[in-house]
Parts: C-alpha cells; sequence; structure tokens
DNA sequence: TTCCTCTGTGACATTTCTGTGACAACTTGT
DNA sequence: ACAAGTTGTCACAGAAATGTCACAGAGGAA
C-alpha cells in the first residue's frame, strides 16, 4: 500500500490525519518539524506527502522548494489555512502538487489523494517498464541497462543473459550446464568455468561485503537470492 | 493565447468568470446549457473547460463522461457546490482534471487554470512541429532543416528519417535492424554496416566532446538520449 | 555533358567482449 | 590433517563488434 509522510505540528490534527490515512490502509509516518519532515522526504521513499505550511523549524514553503531542487518528486499536498490565499499560487509554482484550505473535510483530502496517486500510478507505468533491484545494482532488462544508485553501470550482452537467467530462476539452484544451454544454446558452448568467470564479473556488480546475492552451491551451480 | 471554454447557466457566474478570464488573456468561449457545451467542446478545440455541474439539458457529470468517451482529453475543471462533496470524488474519477467548489476564489481558479495549462503545455511539445534540440543540434523534422546555434546545417533526407527513428525512441535501445526495418522498408535494405556509417554521419553534427547522445550499445544497438 | 550530392560498400583501425588457462583458495570426504 | 575435487580470480589473446575513412555508382541539376 502507499506510504504516506505528514509533516504538522499540530498534535491534534497529526493524530486526527494518522489514525484516519491508516485506517484507509494508508502506511504513514509523520514530523512535526519541517526540517526533519525534509530529511525523511530526502531519504525515505514516499508515494505522497501532506505537508503543513506553518511549521517549526522550517516552513512548508522552503520544504517544498527545496524537496524540488534536490529533484525529488514526491506529489505534495500543501496544508494551508485560511486568509493564505496568495500562498496557495505561490505554494502550487513551488513545485505542490496540491493544497487543501484549514478547515478541510477529510473526504476531500482523501478524494485529492485518490486522485493524485492514481495519477502517478499511470504515470509511473510508461516512463519506465520494470526496473528491478539486484543486491546494489538496479537492471532493466528490456532496455539493457543497468545502474548503481542511478549512475550507470556498463554490462555485455551475455552479462545480462547470465543474470536474467539467474533472476528468472531466483532462489533456486541452477547448473552451470543449465546456463550454458539457456544462454549459449546446445550447439556451441565453451566451458563450464566460462560460466564461472562470468558470475565473479557479475558478482563484482551485484555483491558487496556485507550482502552476497549469487550464492554458490558447491558441486551443484549457482543461486541468485533477491 | 489559450482558449478556454465555460459551460455554466447561471448567468451571473458566467458573465463574471468570462470577463475575469478574457481581462487575464484568455480567449474565452461560453455555453448555457448542457448539450450545447458538450457539442462545442467536441467541435471546437480548446485548452481547458470549465463544467458547472448543475446545467440544463444535460449535467455536468455526464458532459465529462462523454468527452471522455469520444476520446477527447481536453482539460476539464469542475465548478461544484458546496454539498455535492461526494460527487467530488466521482467527478474526478470520471475523468475531470480538478475542481473548484462555490463560492470558490477568483485566485484558487486563476492558481489551477494555470497549473493545469502548464501541464498540458509541457506535456504537448513532442506531438507539435517545434524545433527540437538534440546535444548542439536543433532540428525540425517537418521542415527537414537543421541548425547548430542559427547557422543552417546540411542534412539529407536519410540522416533525417534516422535521426527522427532514434528521437521517436529516444532513451530506448534500437537494433541496427529496426532501424533498416523501419527507414529502408521491408523490401530492400543495406548492410548493417551502412546503418554505423550513417551514425557517423549523425555524430559529426550532433555530438562533440564533452556530450554524447547517440550512444552505441554494444552488441544490441543504438540509443539516443536527449 | 559535367558537376554535384547522396548512398552504400569495403577496408582498415580501434574498441569491446569472450573464453581459456593458470594458480590460489576453498570444500568435502576420508 | 590430507588429498581430491571445486570454485574464485586474474591476465591475456583471439574473436567479434564498432568507428572511421575513402571511394564508386546512382541520380539530379545546371
Amino acid at each position: 500500500m502507499s506510504k504516506i509522510l505528514i509533516i504538522e505540528d499540530e498534535e491534534a490534527m497529526l493524530i486526527g490525519l494518522r489514525d484516519n490515512l491508516e485506517f484507509e490502509g494508508y502506511e504513514v509516518d509523520t514530523a512535526k518539524r519541517g526540517d526533519e519532515g525534509l530529511r525523511k522526504l530526502l531519504s525515505g521513499s514516499y508515494d505522497l506527502v501532506l505537508l503543513d505550511v506553518m511549521l517549526p523549524g522550517m516552513s512548508g514553503f522552503d520544504v517544498c522548494k527545496k524537496t524540488r531542487a534536490e529533484g525529488n518528486n514526491t506529489p505534495i499536498i500543501l496544508l494551508t489555512a485560511r486568509g493564505e490565499e496568495l500562498d496557495k499560487v505561490l505554494g502550487l509554482e513551488l513545485g505542490a502538487d496540491d493544497y487543501v484550505t484549514k478547515p478541510f473535510s477529510l473526504r476531500e483530502l482523501l478524494a485529492r489523494i485518490k486522485v493524485i496517486l492514481r495519477r502517478m500510478a499511470t504515470m509511473k507505468q510508461d516512463d519506465s517498464q520494470k526496473k528491478i533491484t539486484i543486491g546494489q545494482l538496479q537492471v532493466s532488462f528490456d532496455d539493457f541497462e543497468a545502474w548503481q544508485n542511478g549512475e550507470p553501470v556498463k554490462m555485455s550482452y551475455k552479462e545480462f543473459e547470465i543474470l536474467h537467467y539467474l533472476y528468472r530462476h531466483a532462489g533456486r539452484i541452477v547448473s552451470r550446464d543449465d546456463i550454458l544451454d539457456q544462454v549459449w544454446g546446445m550447439d556451441y558452448q565453451p566451458t563450464a568455468r566460462t560460466v564461472d568467470n562470468f558470475i565473479v564479473r557479475l558478482r563484482n556488480k551485484i555483491d558487496n561485503e556485507e550482502s552476497q546475492h549469487i550464492i554458490t552451491v558447491h558441486g551443484i551451480g549457482y543461486k541468485l537470492v533477491p
């Protein structure tokens, strides 16, 4: 389910929103200060943010501005008080996606949340096909592209094919012969040791000291754990 | 300037909106009945529609629904009365882009209009016959013209076609065969190496030392990054 | 015709990818 | 602990793919 971050200093409002959103099935995180909220927003991956304008630490407008300046496009709904009308315009031009005016009805807020989440969902589909993550590597098998925290990583065709085969059989053990048959085909095949060499190259891109994702099963083959 | 259609039966509201929008520089057309509004909407090409919910002839909801059913995606802002709150959700799920609740402030409405028109403007850019920029080259595919910082650059027909194909698939990898099929057609085709040669010629016009826009994906094909 | 541009090809240079062998490190069974 | 078998890893050479250039026809314009 969608994760929503609420940045709001008023205790009663915060609790009310949180409870209602959780009741609706959303996963909710909260922050009471502007700077704290910005930090959470930028670190965690939220699907939507409810952002009060009047905040200690840093104003909602500044949170909004800085978020966009960081290249983060998480949808933001501003919670404004009556009489901040001029600010509304500003707020929307600042990069917010929508706003509601206090006092607002819960139903209205929920409707706007639904609209924005739906819009996001439809936008996501086309802007990239499936990007999957294996260890510290993000991979798009359709586009033959790979990244490590945003930075493109070079991978050869064979490397993609072998990783793809492992991925399709993730959690199961595959033998070297399986890989040879599937990736190279029945006709011509190199040594089984060649597979080991490709495994090394893949490991260099996927694993690090802490986490091992391509597991050796001694005497049998390899296993990819996601 | 943007053309806005107002569908609203209340005379005072209609005139007030029209005058204000015209004052803001928009070109305005109006309709007082739902069916009349739908007809205008479908025939004329408006950039945005303000649509009242309570209308003689046909309700705003039906206008909205039928518009979308016809495949028309003109942005629609619903004008709803207080107490139609539940309808709001419905309205937005019906294909409307936004709504305001009467009585609304003019500034709020103008802000929402600006937001939607801006969103549309950024979406439109690709399908218009604008001059697009790839690297250090500006191209108009409709006119078969190209420039480098203002100076005309000679490009052959095939070069345009190949670049256009790459551009239409920008960000995605296209194989040499894809290009051959799309640019030369299925019947007669030159060598795949011919594609490479054209890529060289395009690169000379597009890339420079600092920035590479036509990327080689070894073993697969090429990719244009904007 | 003559001159020009555009296409497509071949040849060669350069880059990238594959596959192998050698040796080190590890696992397993005794 | 030891030997035998497996796997990890590296450097390197050959293979394959790509970059690049010069040039020859094709076709059009003067």
